[in-house]
DNA sequence: ATAAACCCTATAGTTACTATAGAATCAAGC
DNA sequence: GCTTGATTCTATAGTAACTATAGGGTTTAT
């Protein structure tokens, strides 16, 4: 198939598998005689391994680096598990981090009716300490 | 004070605070004979409003649109409500996402002991699926 | 007078894409 | 055989919010 036929099969853009393909996240596809992109049912597993990846924001360098591992099926799977560990870490952070938002930015919201004028709006007053 | 004190008390990098400057979030300051920012107390207070604003994630076009209300002390302040409501339902979405990645993530870390092979490895088995 | 510390502008790099421009290729209909 | 429209190609620039660097000028202290 060409590349807008795996663009829709596996919900990716057209640039998307491109920029995927300068990045080595992909392999090299055949190229047909005028010189289009031919993938095949392993282009498409290899791109819905990114995807996944990607689903669960893990950035590309470390896709790159699960790509990597992929190829030595013998090997201790200890760093796999140490990314995907830090991941979480990184996931636990941004949620702490989330929560405190959340909370200021309601407190901020409630402490303004919206038909004050700004010079007494709570909310700038509040940006403003 | 240089641009440098500015840095320190504030605790914005320099390159931030010109860079701020560059985006219009702080007005132009004084230059002194060798052509070096001068900055007041004022614009310790304008650099801490950017500041506040962008520890809650509110990107730089609103807090630009924020200044610029401030500007009309006497109009309504409800776009400066709303501005926080939108800022709240990404925060709130943000987490929703967050929460499912977080799930998966500590699924698939269970999946898998660290002493098995890539072969074997339940992390990258079900990133596979 | 000179060295260290500071400041200046302008430019490039970061991440993971998206969006163009301008050209080539292919498929379908006449 | 030809044209038209859809698809593809490469290369480049843009996005957000900075950070980092190069190559200079200025100030302060000794």
């Amino acid at each position: 198939m060409k590349i807008g036929k795996l663009s829709k099969v596996s919900g990716c853009s057209i640039q998307t598998i491109r920029y995927y393909e300068k990045e080595n996240l992909l392999s090299n596809p055949n190229r047909s005689e005028g010189n289009f992109r031919l993938y095949d049912n392993n282009s498409l597993k290899e791109l819905e391994f990114v995807k996944h990846c990607r689903s669960l924001d893990i950035p590309l360098s470390d896709i790159k680096r699960l790509i990597e591992l992929k190829q030595s099926p013998e090997e201790s799977c200890s760093s796999v598990n140490a990314l995907i560990d830090d991941q979480l870490k990184l996931v636990n952070q941004r949620m702490i981090e989330l929560k405190s938002l959340k909370k200021e930015l309601q407190k901020m919201a409630s402490s303004c009716s919206s038909d004050n004028s700004i010079d007494q709006c709570g909310i700038i007053r509040s940006l403003d300490k």
